[in-house]
DNA sequence: ACATAAATATGCATTATTTGCATGTTAGGC
DNA sequence: GCCTAACATGCAAATAATGCATATTTATGT
């Protein structure tokens, strides 16, 4: 097993193609190919379905892509860990994010706090996770979504937490098959994309969303996904409903390409809450922590005039 | 970056030289001397120190070695769900036992639920790590030590908790090095192996060994390690007192190559927990659970007979 | 149905990497 | 100083990986 593999099969499963993966990696297409093959060969299971061109990633593989994501930073970390002498310490923050986070609030986040210098790593993972990297001191502060009413936050004795913005959660479908989301309506179906229950969405999902949604219709789930972009890409096929943090869709809504659907169907308001340690607090730590405050404050005060 | 990598800078790590390390990879020895070499080259760093035979550990390096188990770990973990089809879904647990744990009760503890023919993971490593494991979901039960008038246990509030055995932290020494550890005393002089302050065997020394200690002479660290086993051995060669939890050090105080200094130092007894996540309690967590807690009442009802 | 383009696989020769055996060098103990 | 154990290096052989050229197959448009 090795950090190349693991790179290799993430390249193909966010590029969507052998022939795109391979350029990513600088390697030839046979070379790649054959690359695959072996590593297939090596774990003992068929990692791509090349039934279909593309190919597609196999079902089972899909649920593991988190995992390799996360261990891929790790390796990296570790490498960069190995490689700091003990004469040579890095001014270093680790943020671990969640996924639809990362995507959305955590750049501008991160730029509050570009010119302190100091080298950011930014990790991307369910919440879970991103908690458990702040309980485990792996990382150093997270960013999760947090909702009125859902359970407290796993740990939240240990940590000092402060509510950094607003991101609601929304439904969106694509705009040019509104009249297939009728057709289904009107048979009294709701399509949507689920969020598995065992992440954060999933459970606001579970608890907020789809009771409210059974008074409207009945719930359809055609898939299930954790991560937020794929399901804004099923909502953007026309392929079912999805909740997306509105950030997210912010742009294609815009465009016409998503239609925003809150005024019929349930939205959510969530926080974004940045967490840390409540003891062990060093300076960098501190110094990042106060600037991801008042830049809140200041995009606050930015917001009212 | 290779899982590969990582195993062979744990064999040297853990065995203590080049020359066993290559016997347990199945490397001839010219072959792992290169291998080395060339995985310094790659990540641009010195691992080991050979200017002494056997070679030593990078005083940098040796911060690194949890991580790099836990890695180790993960990736192997990788591997076995990627070869995980849907379709096959496996009876598994994974357990998460502190290092010295690992080391004496938890290969009795597995074996008392053996019969139940589950896939059994265990995976070793720090106190911190094993809860974190345990509130990630990534192990179903941990093992971890305890101490009267500690703080509570990171996260009890999520977790189900029960004592299932008893270890003592005793100091040890080399048995023909007495007179050594003698002088130093008549001098005032402690020299005892620390375990770091971020780990849970460094904070119950400095909390209830240490201050007790300053009434008997000066304590002097003399080296810091984690690793149980890593004391022991200093221990064993006299370099100064490590506390070892006592089934550790049995067969070598009971040989004689270790004394047990109880009569003279500072001892403490400390409790074998496991736990496991309060919620979401699958049947085979829930009949793995009833076994060890059966396990325990079986071996307190042998010795009291 | 046919043609075309895109995507993946295979043959072949070349290059790169890794290995074990034999041997050299050096630390550590007596 | 001598001897042994531990790590390093030379050499040749074996193994692994690559790119180019070509083959095969899916998907799409006409």
């Amino acid at each position: 097993m090795r950090l190349e593999w693991i790179e290799d099969i993430l390249a193909v499963a966010e590029n969507g193609s052998f022939q795109t993966a391979c350029e990513k990696r600088n390697v030839s297409q046979p070379a790649f190919s054959r690359r695959i093959r072996q590593i297939e060969h090596a774990l003992g299971t068929t990692l791509f379905d090349r039934s279909t061109r593309p190919a597609r990633l196999s079902p089972h593989i899909h649920d593991q892509l988190d995992r390799m994501r996360d261990l891929s930073a790790g390796l990296r970390d570790l490498a960069a860990a190995l490689q700091d002498s003990e004469g040579t310490r890095r001014r270093r923050i680790v943020i671990a994010s969640q996924h639809a986070i990362a995507a959305t609030s955590t750049p501008e986040i991160i730029g509050s706090f570009a010119d302190l210098d100091i080298d950011t790593r930014l990790r991307s993972a369910n919440r879970d996770d991103c908690l458990a990297q702040i309980m485990t001191r792996r990382a150093d502060i997270a960013f999760i979504h947090d909702v009125m009413g859902a359970e407290e936050i796993p740990g939240s004795d240990f940590l000092e937490i402060a509510t950094i913005g607003e991101e609601t959660l929304i439904p969106v479908y694509a705009g040019d098959k509104l009249d297939v989301l009728n057709e289904a309506y009107s048979h009294g179906e709701l399509p949507v994309i689920a969020y598995p229950s065992d992440v954060f969405l999933g459970q606001v999902q579970r608890r907020m969303i789809f009771p409210r949604l059974m008074r409207v219709g009945r719930v359809r789930p055609r898939l299930e996904t954790a991560l937020t972009l794929a399901a804004l890409e099923f909502a953007r096929t026309g392929f079912a409903i999805a909740w997306i943090p509105e950030p997210l869709a912010r742009d294609e809504i815009r465009d016409g390409r998503l239609v925003d659907l809150r005024a019929t169907l349930p939205a959510v308001p969530m926080t974004l809450i940045a967490a840390r340690l409540s003891d062990t607090v060093t300076p960098i730590v501190s110094d990042v922590w106060e600037r991801i405050i008042a830049s809140v404050h200041s995009r606050t005060a930015l917001a009212i005039s």
